[in-house]
DNA sequence: AGCACGCCGACT
DNA sequence: GTCGGCGTGCTC
């Protein structure tokens, strides 16, 4: 019996490995099992199909080592998912499966060296670097090799590792490590002896002497409330620590005598109680209509668009709709974007769904998404699954509803490595498969959405009013430019912004200050010269972060000190110019010395818990002034906000990208939409183009100006949604390569694909991570066959990679770039 | 992604 | 002459 293994690594297809007799019996498909790969490497990967009669492949076929599961962790439904998705857009299963699975269940072999002992060295035999490395393994451990380059600092200790091999110096070994650690509890219980009234009263006046035993004995009796049945008595060791204050070296005390003893005990990390779940609130009326309504379009159509202006209580929708689908006994997928997954809108849901919630997100360890992914396997455990972008590849049994809230955006795009997909449109087809229904919600849905919803292919179903029927904010622009020529501005705050904020907050009011640009300043710049400092790997200017005194790159996270001078001609004279979420802060402080500040940026939440001390710290009012990036542009709720200002409303404008006015809009409504959830709010948007239709269509809240206006641009100028576009990006480490390789590319596809295929062009930022960086973009019709321009796409890009002008280069397929 | 193999410059 | 850097190609 042979099996072809997914494994998760860029290359094509899979790898065929045979069955040892002995598991042919347990092998399923989807069952993760380890195998050989290369000359001494054990890998997890996951069993695609099993074939009775060997495979043949002119290969010599390895045997994998063994199973890893007893049941499949991927679904077979799971696998023809990641197959789709791997199809779509131009990667392979292997980059799916990456992007699938918890690092925790995917193992991998380490190597491990030590010391042979009966080896003698001759004089003279060892190199100075061979000494040094037996000098380490000298104390009979196991290294890792990554412990020895890091001792020695060298780059790669494999090649003389490989000689001391070959010597017999040293022996090496290749396993894998079980990464997943139990969580334990420790328990401290009576001992035997101890167990009857009477010898607990004796121990009791023994113990007179000793007052601080004696009171962790009846704190302990307290808490088991002995005297019951026959249970194990058992106390956690941290609880009973801290009910008395006593510290370890007491219990030890005791433990030693024989009184206590402790034990082990294995806890599921994600251990949520059932005791305060309550049903979902009643829905008003117009919810109940946009509720019935969903119901009616699902009868004819997969898919709704649920268009709700912000805070009009999509949510309690959303939680009628789960309700019913586990009332059928199926599960719910509510996808939620990245930085929008607060503790408040989990705790909005586990209030109604308890333990019956699992919650899939980066900012959670990998240890905890694994447990999430286990129990979803076994489905054992949950109905609904909270979750960002990539739990669309999840293994879900029974799923009836998928829930695509923020349905615009950006972060369900996947970025940087591939797979490039977009957990929206996966999300479609995984309903699809699990025939499931789909609602997408959104304040501002994306053009895309909107306009398939306006044409009849999805439903579409609309929440004009909000929440209380509180009125929508009001939105007051500020003109910038006037404001500077008057010079009524305090560095970059127009004096009426600081006014209201003043007055606001004096009122007891809270107030959010939006600026989308992290640190102090977007760069330095000296005056004399002009030079600004770049990042020696990409080519951006450095960002200025004053607080720690460094110059960074937000592109690939190289730093330097802050220098004193200018590093060209000396002068001492560098300024900082533009201006981040530090410098706002700085100049309101300023502005305004009494008002509590706090920042809410990537550089301030890190730590999943920063970002909770921060929203709660807000919460109790402990800070006036919440001043922040994207970060609180998204699904966080403060009922004490009357206002928000808007620093800088244009750099969202003049972005290029055919979405950037969409952007614009979806940011400043969603920013406006944190403003006056208990009464009146103020939005103050300061702008040099108070003029631009963005922001007419802003202060009206009237998404339908920017979508008229939006689609009949996509529709002249060819995208989305009436043409598929495919991104291909071409990287080289040098400039010469990438412009040659671009260029021949583009010819030949330029031949394939005619007025479909661009020109050559220079992205914005044209190198990262050392990388020169082009770009051809294919405008595909969507009455043309998607499929066969992938294909034809494929064909050229491998022959490319093959070819001399190729060689050092990489081509980086997007499909549907976002 | 690792890792081996092979080619080429730097230094004993 | 060897050591170690890096570019290239393979993994059943």
């Amino acid at each position: 019996m042979t099996a072809d293994i997914v494994l998760p690594l860029a290359f094509e297809g899979t790898l065929t490995y045979r069955v040892p007799a002995s598991v042919e019996q347990q092998i399923q498909v989807g069952m993760r099992v380890i195998v050989p790969i290369g000359k001494k490497k054990l890998q997890t990967g996951i069993v695609l199909s099993l074939q009775e009669t060997d495979r043949q492949t002119g290969f010599e076929i390895k045997e994998l080592i063994c199973l890893l599961d007893d049941k499949p962790m991927v679904l077979p439904s799971q696998l023809k998912l990641w197959q789709w998705v791997a199809d779509y857009y131009m990667c392979t299963l292997g980059e799916v499966m990456k992007a699938a699975l918890p690092a925790v269940l995917k193992l991998e072999s380490e190597t491990h060296i030590c010391l042979n002992e009966d080896f003698e060295a001759e004089q003279g035999q060892l190199s100075p670097t061979q000494e040094k490395i037996l000098d380490i393994l000298n104390d009979g451990k196991e290294h890792s090799i990554s412990e020895i380059e890091k001792t020695l600092s060298l780059k790669s200790a494999l090649p003389q590792l490989n000689k001391l091999l070959l010597m017999g110096a040293l022996r090496m070994s290749e396993y894998v490590a079980d990464k997943q650690r139990n969580r334990f509890v420790l328990y401290v219980s009576l001992t035997e002896q101890y167990r009857s009234q009477n010898a607990l009263q004796q121990l009791y006046t023994q113990l007179q002497k000793a007052p601080k035993q004696q009171l962790l004995l009846s704190r302990y009796l307290e808490k088991v409330r002995f005297g019951g049945g026959k249970e194990k008595l058992l106390v956690a060791q941290a609880d009973l620590l801290q009910a008395t204050g006593a510290d370890k070296a007491v219990l030890n005390v005791m433990i030693k005598k024989g009184v206590f003893q402790v034990e082990k005990q294995v806890i599921d990390r994600l251990v949520i109680t059932d005791a305060d779940t309550q049903p979902g609130n009643p829905l008003n009326q117009e919810q109940a209509v946009a509720y019935q309504q969903i119901l009616e379009h699902w009868k004819q159509k997969d898919i709704v668009l649920l268009h709700g202006v912000t805070s009009s209580g999509k949510t309690e929708v959303y939680i009628k709709l789960i309700s019913d689908a586990l009332q059928q006994g199926k599960q719910a997928l509510f996808l939620v974007p990245e930085i929008a997954l607060t503790t408040q809108l989990t705790d909005r849901l586990r209030l109604v769904f308890g333990s019956r919630l699992g919650v899939y997100h980066s900012r959670f360890s990998d240890q905890e998404r694994a447990e999430v992914y286990r129990h979803l396997a076994l489905d054992d455990k949950y109905d609904v699954l909270i979750g960002v972008r990539s739990s669309v590849l999840l293994p879900f049994k029974r799923l009836g509803l998928v829930i695509v809230d923020e349905e615009h955006d950006q972060s369900y795009k996947q970025q940087e490595p591939q797979p490039h997909y977009h957990a929206r449109n996966v999300a479609m087809m995984l309903a699809r498969q699990s025939s499931a229904k789909v609602l997408l919600g959104s304040a501002t849905p994306s053009v895309e959405s909107y306009f398939y919803a306006a044409s009849g292919k999805y439903g579409l179903v609309s929440l004009t009013r909000r929440y209380k029927d509180l009125p929508l904010p009001q939105v007051r622009l500020i003109d910038m430019k006037l404001q500077r020529h008057r010079k009524e501005v305090v560095g970059h705050f127009a004096d009426p912004s600081i006014e209201t904020i003043k007055n606001e907050t004096e009122k007891g009011r809270q107030v959010i200050v939006f600026q989308n640009r992290r640190g102090y300043a977007p760069y330095i710049e000296c005056p004399d010269c002009a030079f600004v400092p770049k990042c020696v790997n990409c080519d951006v200017s450095l960002t200025l972060h004053k607080w720690h005194r460094v110059l960074q790159c937000h592109y690939c996270g190289y730093t330097i000190p802050l220098p004193s001078e200018c590093p060209n001609c000396h002068s001492k004279k560098l300024r900082d110019c533009g201006v981040g979420t530090e410098k706002i802060e700085d100049e309101l402080q300023q502005a305004l010395p009494s008002l509590r500040l706090a920042r809410m940026d990537l550089d301030t939440t890190r730590r999943k818990s920063a970002y909770e001390m921060l929203i709660q710290r807000f919460e109790k009012h402990e800070v006036d002034v919440l001043i922040g990036t994207q970060m609180v542009t998204k699904g966080l709720h403060f009922n004490d906000v009357s206002t928000v200002v808007v620093v800088n409303a244009d750099t969202q404008l003049y972005q290029p990208d055919f979405r950037s006015y969409e952007r614009a809009f979806q940011m400043l409504e969603q920013v406006s939409g944190r403003a006056g959830r208990n009464g009146e709010g103020k939005v103050l948007v300061q702008t040099s183009n108070p003029e631009h239709a963005v922001f007419k269509a802003l202060t009206e809240h009237d998404y339908m100006q920017i979508f008229r206006s939006q689609i009949k641009e996509r529709q002249d100028f060819k995208y989305p949604p009436f043409y598929k576009l495919i991104s291909v990006y071409v990287k080289h480490k040098e400039l010469k390569n990438v412009e040659q390789l671009s260029l021949e590319l583009q010819a030949v596809l330029k031949k394939i694909f005619t007025h479909r295929c661009s020109k050559v062009i220079v992205p914005a930022v044209s190198r990262t991570q050392n990388m020169y960086i082009r770009q051809i973009m294919l405008k595909i019709e969507t009455t043309a066959s998607f499929e066969q321009a992938k294909l034809r796409l494929k064909e050229q890009i491998d022959f490319f990679l093959k070819i001399p002008v190729g060689k050092g280069g990489s081509i980086i397929v997007d499909v549907d770039p976002y």
